[in-house]
DNA sequence: TACATCGTAAACACCA
DNA sequence: GTGGTGTTTACGATGT
C-alpha cells in the first residue's frame, strides 16, 4: 500500500437516487429570465472553454496562453450573470451567516454580489461529508499562500461548516491530530517578519497533494467525484447525478435551489484575523473567482468541475480520472512506502512537465472531435499562473517543500527521508526529514521562480497585446 | 476475522 | 499561570 491519502470512507454515503431532479443544474441560482439567458451564454462559453483546453493540448502546453484564454472565458462566464449566486442568506431569511463569517463590504465590487450559495448554517448544520484531512486540505488550499496556522484552519472550517460551531470542541483536537499525524500536512517555518503568534503555519506537502485531491475526488458531491461525474447510465433525460444520493444537507433549501451542487462557500478565508479573498480551489465549495490570475486558474478547475458535472445540456461528460495510485494512507499509523510518484522523479525518464495528477477525460460531443480527450490540469500550470498574484515578499518566499539534496539532483522528499527514518518517532523523524537549507538552494529556488515568472509574463504580454489590438473575442478566436 | 481508516479523547510538553 | 499548539497513544466505530 502506497503512502497515499485515503479517501474518507465515512463520507461515502449510500446511493439512494433521491433528489436527483436537481442534480443536473449548475451550482448557481436559476429561474429568472436573466439567468436563463446567461445559461445559454455560459453554455456557449463552456464550449469555448473546452475548445481552449483542446487548443492547449495541441500546443503541448508549452505556453500558458491557453490558460489565460481559458480564464478570460471564465471571466466572461463569471460576469455572465450565472455566477451571481445567492447572497449569503438562505431563502427563508431565517438563518444568518455563521458568526465567524464576516459580511462582504457592500462597496466591494467583487464581494458584493458574489457570495456563495452555500450556507450550511441554513438548515444544514450537519456534519460535512468530508474527512478532517479533506477539510484541512481545503482550508489550506483556500489560503492565498497555501499555508495557514491552525487557528485559521479552525476559522476556515468554522466559517464553511457551521456544524462545528456547535460541535464539541474535540474537533479541534482532531484537526491538530490530523495535522500532526497525516503526512500530507507539513509545518512551514515561520517567517520571522510575519509573526502569527503561537504555532506554525501548515501547508500541504506537494508530494501528497495529489493524494488529497484524489481523496477529495472520492468524496461524494465533489464535482470531481466519479460518483457525481460518471457518465449517466440512465435515460438521457436524467441528470448524471440522478443515481447518486443527495448530500447530507440535501434538505438545505439552498442546496435544492442550486441544483444539488451546493458546497460553495463564502469567498475568503480568515487569516491572521483578517478576511482574505479566497483562492477558491474547490469547485463545489467556492464561487467563481474573477480577476486575479491565480484565482482565474482556480476558476478553470472550478468551472471545469461544474462544467463537467452539468446536465445533459452540457456538451461534455466527465470520465473519472485514472486512479493509478493506491490511495490508502493516512496517518503515521501505517508504514510509509515510497510513493509511486517518487519513482518518476528518480527514474531515468525525466518527469513530464505535466503531471498526470489531474488529468480528466472530457468527451467533447462535437462534430469535430468526438473522441474523448484528456485535459491536463496540471498543478504546475496553476502554480505558474498563481505565481504573479501570489508572490509573497521575497524574504518570505520559500520552497514548496521540495528541496534538493546536497550533492544530488534528486528532489528531497519526505518519503526519501522516511526511508531512512520511518521507524523513528514522528518528532525525531521530522528532524531527520527536514531538508537541508542553504543559500545555494535558495538561489536555485529563486532561479526557478524567475523562470516561472518569465513564462507567465510572456503569456500575459501576448494576451495584453492581443487585447490592445481589439481583435475578436477569445471564444471566437478559439474557434478559429 | 484481520486489517485499515477515521474520529475522538486524553495526556503531556512546549511556548507565547 | 494560562491557554493555544503540537505530539503521541489509545480506543471504538466502521468498512473492506
Amino acid at each position: 500500500m502506497g503512502p497515499t491519502m485515503p479517501p474518507s470512507k465515512k463520507a461515502q454515503s449510500p446511493s439512494s437516487g433521491a433528489s436527483a431532479s436537481q442534480g443536473m443544474s449548475p451550482p448557481y441560482r436559476q429561474g429568472d429570465a436573466a439567468t436563463a439567458a446567461s445559461e445559454a451564454e455560459a453554455a456557449d462559453l463552456s464550449l469555448s472553454l473546452s475548445a481552449s483546453f483542446s487548443k492547449a493540448e495541441d500546443e503541448e502546453l508549452t505556453s500558458l496562453s491557453w490558460l489565460h484564454e481559458s480564464t478570460d472565458l471564465l471571466n466572461s462566464f463569471s460576469h455572465s450573470g450565472l455566477r451571481s449566486v445567492s447572497p449569503l442568506q438562505d431563502p427563508d431569511g431565517q438563518h444568518p451567516r455563521s458568526p465567524s463569517s464576516s459580511s462582504p463590504s457592500p462597496d466591494d465590487p467583487l464581494l458584493g454580489d458574489t457570495h456563495s450559495a452555500y450556507d450550511l448554517s441554513a438548515g444544514a448544520n450537519r456534519k460535512p461529508p468530508y474527512s478532517f484531512s479533506c477539510l484541512i486540505f481545503m482550508a489550506i488550499e483556500d489560503a492565498p499562500n497555501k499555508r495557514l496556522p491552525v487557528k485559521d484552519i479552525y476559522g476556515w472550517i468554522l466559517e464553511h461548516f457551521p456544524y462545528f460551531a456547535s460541535a464539541p470542541t474535540g474537533w479541534k483536537n482532531s484537526v491538530r491530530h490530523n495535522l500532526s499525524l497525516n503526512k500530507c500536512f507539513k509545518k512551514v517555518d515561520k517567517d520571522r517578519s510575519q509573526s502569527i503568534g503561537k504555532g506554525s503555519l501548515w501547508s500541504i506537502d506537494p508530494e501528497y497533494r495529489h493524494n488529497l485531491i484524489q481523496a477529495l475526488k472520492k468524496t461524494p458531491y465533489h464535482p470531481y467525484s466519479p460518483s457525481l461525474a460518471a457518465p449517466p447510465t440512465s435515460p438521457p433525460t436524467l441528470p448524471p447525478t440522478f443515481h447518486h444520493s443527495p448530500p447530507l444537507w440535501s434538505e438545505n433549501p439552498l442546496y435544492r435551489k442550486n441544483g444539488g451542487l451546493l458546497l460553495q462557500v463564502p469567498r475568503g478565508v480568515i487569516q491572521n484575523g483578517a478576511r482574505v479573498r479566497s483562492q477558491a480551489v474547490f469547485p463545489v465549495i467556492r464561487p467563481l473567482p474573477v480577476s486575479p490570475v491565480g484565482s482565474r486558474t482556480s476558476a478553470i478547475r472550478s468551472s471545469l468541475g461544474e462544467y463537467l458535472s452539468r446536465g445533459p445540456d452540457s456538451p461534455t461528460r466527465y470520465s473519472p480520472p485514472p486512479c493509478g495510485e493506491d490511495l490508502q494512507e493516512d496517518h503515521t499509523y501505517s508504514t510509509a512506502k515510497s510513493p509511486s510518484r517518487l519513482s518518476s522523479s528518480q527514474g531515468a525518464t525525466p518527469s513530464s512537465p505535466l503531471d498526470d495528477d489531474d488529468i480528466i477525460a472530457v468527451e467533447i460531443e462535437s462534430d469535430v472531435k468526438p473522441e474523448p480527450r484528456e485535459i491536463p490540469l496540471d498543478s504546475h500550470l496553476a502554480t505558474a499562473a498563481t505565481y504573479i498574484s501570489q508572490q509573497p515578499p521575497r524574504g518570505q518566499r520559500r520552497g514548496s517543500g521540495a528541496g534538493t539534496l546536497p550533492g544530488s539532483s534528486l528532489p528531497w522528499t519526505k518519503s526519501r527521508a522516511r526511508g531512512l527514518s520511518d521507524t523513528l518517532p514522528l518528532k525525531k523523524r521530522r528532524a531527520v526529514e527536514k531538508p537541508p537549507e542553504s543559500d545555494d538552494e535558495e538561489m536555485k529556488e529563486a532561479a526557478g521562480s524567475l523562470l516561472h515568472l518569465a513564462g507567465v509574463r510572456a503569456c500575459l504580454n501576448n494576451i495584453t497585446n492581443r487585447a490592445a489590438k481589439g481583435q475578436k473575442e477569445p471564444k471566437e478566436a478559439l474557434r478559429n
